[in-house]
DNA sequence: CAAAGATAGTGTAATAGGTACACTTACCCA
DNA sequence: TGGGTAAGTGTACCTATTACACTATCTTTG
């Protein structure tokens, strides 16, 4: 692979994580790396005079078949002692024209519904997968900080800024879903009618004159989010949510 | 300048607050450039396998005589044509090895009190002041948009964080005085009584025995900051100020 | 030494939000 | 038609937020 057209000192990791209606994942890279599994962040050198954000999208692309994705940057990685371990220094001298070169690495956060989207790996990934982030997995360089740090950071925003949050879910939604939803992103359980009754004090979630069909219980009720209404009352507003 | 041993790729920006007992400065530099007066944050090249937080470090003091002055990353600009006036272009041409590269930036920010320090110009700054924010100063290159962002994300953080804020108090101070600051923060006036009554609830703010003296009115009672009652109130909770 | 000037210091009533908690409703299915 | 299942609902208590005006204590000055 043909690398001088690449800045051999900046990179970018893509810390995606993904709800499938349940939890929450991250999406992991294994490396084409005979003998061994390694698990990292999608991630690799911006080219020379490439913007960062157009590198996260085509990185995360090459890597994943992820596009689409509105990826946001969230921390700068600058140790020089950032990469350490054997196995890694053996892949870099694999695939870099200057696998020594001391580089920092910007990193991007973003969450998607993964229904939305399909994965396939690419380039130098084996494979890509959503990985459940309850569970821990070991990573390459010092990706689980960039990950746990990515993570941190994204709940700060959606905690700012909920449409991050309706974003994940269908146009049509119960609020049982929704509530689903931010127990996945809090990491723990909330008391349903305290939860309905901050929520519906949000004019911008609207009763549907839907409900579910077929299920074997009282159906319930379909809520739409109202963009235009959100954007009025978010001008300056701050809101809390947990 | 020898600058071999520098990335030519890597630089740091240091966005820093001071506060004056009164209102919030920033510090700037003016350069040492013939015929032009030019406006610019401290910045500079990172070195070769130099620690990011360690350049800021470096960077801050070689530039402004400031040291032991604790900051922090809040974002990199990476954008490919961050550098466009002429006068900017010129200004590389004159002091860097290669002045067309293209320069991914890290910014860091710090607030202290501006009594605390003495500022020096030195390297290529001709001169450094503290400049206060309410008073727009064109800077160069995107050093604006930097600026702002690093106010915007030390605001931030000083909600979730009360410590920073107190850090800029002496270790007596009157509520006077932390009011006078939280309005330099957030620009705008609070009601005197409902400030007195949120902050006296955090129990870590403790009254002194000891009173203002020599002042033309009613002397105000001394407070200082307790930290470890701080560290306990704050291991978990969150704080919301204004 | 008394009055003026200056800032510190105080309380209440009304409103809104946060928390804890248990039963009834509506649908499907057997 | 009765059982299973998740939806949907209300209240009481407590804490926080806001708006708002007067008295207290010191120094200075005439």
């Amino acid at each position: 692979m043909a690398t001088f057209h690449y800045n051999p000192h900046i990179s970018v990791d893509c810390v995606i994580f993904g709800f499938d209606d349940e939890k929450i994942n991250i999406l992991l890279i294994k490396r084409k790396q005979i003998d061994k599994k390694v698990y990292a962040l999608p991630g690799d050198l911006v080219k020379k005079g490439e913007d960062l954000d157009v590198a996260a999208a085509r990185i995360l692309s090459e890597l994943t078949g992820l596009s689409n994705v509105y990826q946001e940057q969230f921390k700068t990685f600058g140790s020089p002692d950032r990469i350490q371990d054997p196995a890694d220094i053996e892949w870099l001298k694999s695939i870099r024209e200057h696998p020594e070169a001391r580089v920092i690495t910007v990193g991007y956060n973003a969450i998607i519904k993964t229904n939305d989207f399909e994965i396939h790996a690419s380039s130098f990934a084996e494979e890509v997968m959503w990985h459940p982030i309850e569970k821990p997995q070991k990573l390459a360089f010092d990706h689980n900080d960039i990950a746990n740090t990515g993570w941190a950071m994204l709940r700060e925003k959606i905690k700012r800024e909920p449409i991050v949050a309706f974003n994940l879910l269908p146009k049509k939604f119960t609020l049982r879903q929704l509530q689903t939803l931010y127990e996945a992103i809090v990491g723990n359980e909330l008391d349903k009618r305290n939860f309905r009754k901050r929520m519906l004090r949000n004019k911008f979630i609207v009763p549907l004159d839907e409900k579910e069909q077929n299920v074997s219980h009282k159906p319930a009720q379909y809520f739409a989010f109202d963009k235009e209404i959100y954007k009025e009352d978010f001008a300056k507003d701050q809101w809390f949510l947990f």
